[in-house]
DNA sequence: CACATGTCAGTTTCACTGAAATAA
DNA sequence: CTTATTTCAGTGCAACTGACATGT
């Protein structure tokens, strides 16, 4: 998803005949990872967006409520969103109430960004909209086949 | 790879710390995607660079190796490239004498986009380079592990 | 008439940069 | 003086849209 916030544009919209593919694409795994990607973040960020939320307002939301409150700067270290955009997305999460931006006493460069009792509750809501969304995705595969999948994935991430 | 394009950003290039990443992140599923394929794009757009080409470079050299000469709009379909953006890598393609682009006899509002002598060897070179390229990104795994990834991830793709 | 093709000019969306204001 | 934080203005790129000219 989001901590790297991730494959977001994931590709182009109009996906080609897969027919008409060439033999050499087929089965070649940078090809494959971009297109099973892409369809997981179209999966997500439909899912998100039928919620008015967007990838990184769950990341964001995600973050505090397991570390706490947070300045924006340490905000944009943990999740990866340049500080520059953590600035819209703070403010979106505020308007809506699930945050609030308050001065650091301790330190008056900072902002201290808490999560609001609504921000809990979207966030349990937005967790549930996750989870449906990880299923559809999944669902060709039996729980087994899952942890394998997500087992190789982190493998070949960890270098 | 390219045949759909695919998860072209594929994310933001500062990673955030992993180690900060929340748990509730980290063994999501269309996360791992997003970061794996991440890093697969990556991998071969590096490589593709390396070689003067991007990635639709190969898709429309290996769909014309594979389908012989064919219109601009039947790359088009099969390569999933926008046919306006299609303009222009056939030109990128032509200034580097890779492909031809003539009038089509038959029905004259078509080109007809033909691939030519330096193409072919172009294109066995970027073969190599791709190959080389999946075989790094794969490079943790075993042969039959790689089998089943790729199997894993053509069955989430086939719905 | 409609539809297809190749082209161009434009918007949008994101990742990313640079710099200013404030404070440590 | 150097460094960190927040913010804003703006760049660059890739996907995508709309429209036009030409031809079937």
């Amino acid at each position: 998803m989001a901590a790297t916030p991730g494959a977001t544009d994931a590709g182009q919209g109009a996906e080609p005949d897969e027919r008409l593919t060439p033999a050499r694409l087929r089965g070649m795994p940078s090809r494959l990872l971009a297109l099973t990607a892409a369809r997981a973040d179209r999966l997500v960020s439909a899912s998100l967006a039928e919620e008015d939320a967007r990838k990184w307002h769950y990341t964001v939301l995600v973050s505090l409520d397991e570390f706490g409150p947070t300045s924006q700067a340490g905000l944009s270290r943990r999740t990866g969103i340049y500080r520059s955009d953590l600035v819209a997305v703070i403010n979106e999460l505020a308007e809506r109430g699930l945050v609030e931006r308050a001065p650091d006493p301790g330190d008056r460069r900072r902002n201290v960004i808490t999560l609001t009792a609504r921000g809990h509750a979207r966030l349990r809501r937005l967790d549930a909209v996750l989870e449906a969304a990880q299923e559809e995705l999944m669902e060709p595969l039996s729980v087994a086949e899952r942890a394998l999948l997500t087992g190789l994935l982190e493998r070949v991430l960890r270098h």
